[in-house]
DNA sequence: CCTACCATGAAAACTTAA
DNA sequence: TTAAGTTTTCATGGTAGG
């Protein structure tokens, strides 16, 4: 996001002729792999021992081949015991902070000792939908000084960091301030990007900034509630009245292969992006493709006005799996991971054709979820069978073929279906046997829904291998049982050094598990929550690691999906509106890696 | 009309600790 | 044996697109 900030008039011009810019086609035609690399990883041996138990030298070891002092190391493991790393991580940035900063202005940030849930506000923003009101300044000038000169050093205005700590209050974190300003840099990037024509909540979102230098974080918010499911209780009038709400619908592509898939001749090779969308560094966000109106376009104009790339993970392996994906990453040159898995459900469950009715015509299962079938049904479904000798009337049939599709059954025994095991779902997702192994069956189950296919996302990330030879950094959000790290590491992509942000202690131990079983030989860090990543913590990992690579991950889509009955609320939800610190990070990454 | 959908929460069942 | 913690079971619509 260089300097769009002054001059407005001659950049707007420069945009209004030529606002998109084309995507340099990577001419590395040498590319195309067929040979990758580290590919016989998963020796499937032993259980994750969870080495998290790692004795004290090997954390020093650790922390001093990131280039911390044995000093500061020392001090930290003492103060956050042997074994936290997240805390003793976190500790040593604090230090360095305070070390290379000119004053004692670490205190904007957090204090690593104290734990998340006692700092005020931020931790409860996703609780309510409501966003932290302005507090009042009870400081002095100092410390909006401290603030600013902070603010500045990273590269802001210092016109635009006054008006935000007007709009915000003195006591608004860094990082909110940071996000504030980010927002209103959208802001006029948008007035001036949206003349093609707009979907009408672009006219809306237009309108909402009356005063020209309002800044925007809020309206955008408030955008964004109005559309996301407005009351979701409005049945008598949706004959749409007049114009409203038309156009916010992103369109699904069907077939669903977005730019290509491996079994499409005919793919789009190349693509313009928006200006403000082209890294470094490199992105990929990912969410369900099936939401409630609006959220799709909401997304993608918060991602830079990237068109998201739709598509269904039945091109990749044997079960289907709808997803959007918004990246600023290349599209010529994809090639897929290998092996191919099976593409069909006889080919992945060999074992099930034996007892596969003819009237089953299903080759693909459907998604994949967090929850399986009942044994209550699966028991129904027997009897309902087994009453017939030889093919069921057409209604049983009907009946079970419906429960088998809405439950993703499978034919186990003679006129018996069940729910594909974890097992099964680790290979499908694209993962390595046992992969997830060694933590409660909900729990696969759960993790194993929520995660990416590894074979899909994988095709999309093929790109970077050329492009990258000697490993990337990545940050990873969202980072579940780590889709990304296996997708990336199956490419034969070596991973450096990988900031991964998951609340989830399981999925965390299931990551690291990995990450030991595979002899990594990068740096991998876990953060809890994506809510704690600040441009403080952002700012150290940069300057230690020389900038990220790729941004990567997947928000909550719980208030999104289909399959929720209680709290479908839009991407305004609880879980949901965590894509709000996916663009917060993301934008911060970028601006910070935009200043050298 | 048809189909499909990264879910939630209450309560039962089971396991662990004292 | 009891209690508390953990895991499993089960039923629960409605939106959006073809």
């Amino acid at each position: 996001m260089d300097g769009n900030t002054d001059s407005k008039d001659s950049l707007s011009i420069d945009w209004d002729t030529e606002d998109e810019l084309e995507v340099e086609s990577i001419p590395y035609s040498s590319s195309l792999g067929s040979a990758i690399p580290g590919q016989e990883v998963f020796s499937g041996s032993g259980e994750a021992s969870s080495s998290n138990g790692s004795s004290s030298s090997r954390v020093i070891h650790h922390f001093l081949g990131m280039g911390f002092s044995k000093d500061m190391i020392v001090r930290a493991m003492k103060e956050n015991g042997e074994n936290n790393i997240e805390a003793i991580l976190e500790a040593l940035l604090t230090y360095s902070v305070v070390e290379n900063l000119p004053q004692e202005e670490e205190r904007i940030s957090d204090d690593p000792s104290i734990s998340n849930s006692e700092r005020n506000g931020l931790d409860d923003l996703s609780g309510e939908d409501s966003f932290p009101e302005d507090e009042e300044s009870t400081n002095d000038s100092l410390e909006k000084d401290s603030t600013v000169s902070l603010l500045v050093e990273m590269g802001y205005e210092a016109e635009e960091v006054l008006t935000a700590i007007d709009r915000c209050g003195l006591g608004t974190p860094i990082a909110e301030l940071s996000d504030f300003i980010c927002a209103a840099q959208m802001a006029k990037e948008a007035d001036f990007l949206h003349h093609r024509e707009l979907p009408r909540e672009d006219v809306e979102f237009s309108s909402h900034r009356k005063p020209k230098n309002a800044l925007l974080l809020k309206d955008k918010r408030k955008l964004q509630s109005n559309e996301a499911w407005k009351g979701k209780r409005q049945r008598g009038n949706e004959k749409k009245p007049m114009d409203q709400e038309d156009d916010t619908v992103c369109h699904l592509p069907n077939p669903m292969i977005g730019f290509g898939v491996p079994s499409e001749p005919w793919r789009i090779l190349c693509r313009t992006l928006p200006k403000a969308a082209v890294g470094p560094p490199f992105f990929y966000y990912e969410n369900v493709a099936l939401t409630p109106k609006g959220v799709w376009s909401t997304i993608s104009r918060f991602l830079y006005d990237i068109e998201p790339e739709f598509v269904d993970s039945k091109f990749f392996c044997a079960a289907a799996r709808k997803r959007g994906y918004i990246h600023n990453l290349p599209i010529d040159n994809r090639f897929q991971l290998l092996p191919v898995p099976p593409l069909t459900i006889h080919e992945a469950f060999p074992s099930t054709k034996k007892w596969w009715p003819k009237w089953d015509k299903r080759s693909k299962l459907n998604c994949l979820l967090t929850c399986v079938g009942s044994a209550k049904l699966t028991e129904r479904i027997r009897k309902a069978v087994e009453n017939s000798d030889g093919e069921p009337p057409l209604d049983v049939q009907k009946y079970v073929l419906e429960q088998c599709r809405k439950w993703n059954l499978v034919w186990v025994g003679k006129n018996k279906v069940a729910p594909v095991e974890p097992d099964e779902m680790e290979i499908v997702m694209g993962f390595p046997r046992n992969h997830t192994r060694g933590v409660s069956r909900t729990e696969r189950y759960k993790a194993l829904g929520n995660t990416f296919q590894v074979d899909t996302v994988g095709y999309h990330l093929s790109v970077l291998r050329t492009l990258f030879p000697a490993g990337i950094n990545v940050l990873s959000l969202f980072s579940g049982i780590g889709g990304a790290e296996v997708a990336l590491h199956k490419l034969g992509i070596p991973l450096k050094n990988v900031v991964s942000v998951e609340k989830s202690e399981i999925c965390q131990t299931i990551l690291q598990s990995w990450w030991d079983q595979t002899n990594q030989k990068g740096n991998l860090i876990h953060i809890e929550d994506v809510q704690d990543v600040d441009a403080h913590s952002i700012a150290q990992w940069v300057k230690l690691f020389g900038g990220f690579d790729l941004v990567i991950g997947g928000s909550p889509c719980n208030n999104l999906a289909g399959g929720n009955r209680v709290s479908r609320d839009g991407l305004e939800g609880k879980q949901s509106s965590l894509f709000f610190d996916y663009f917060r990070i993301l934008d911060l990454v970028k601006s910070m890696m935009n200043q050298h």
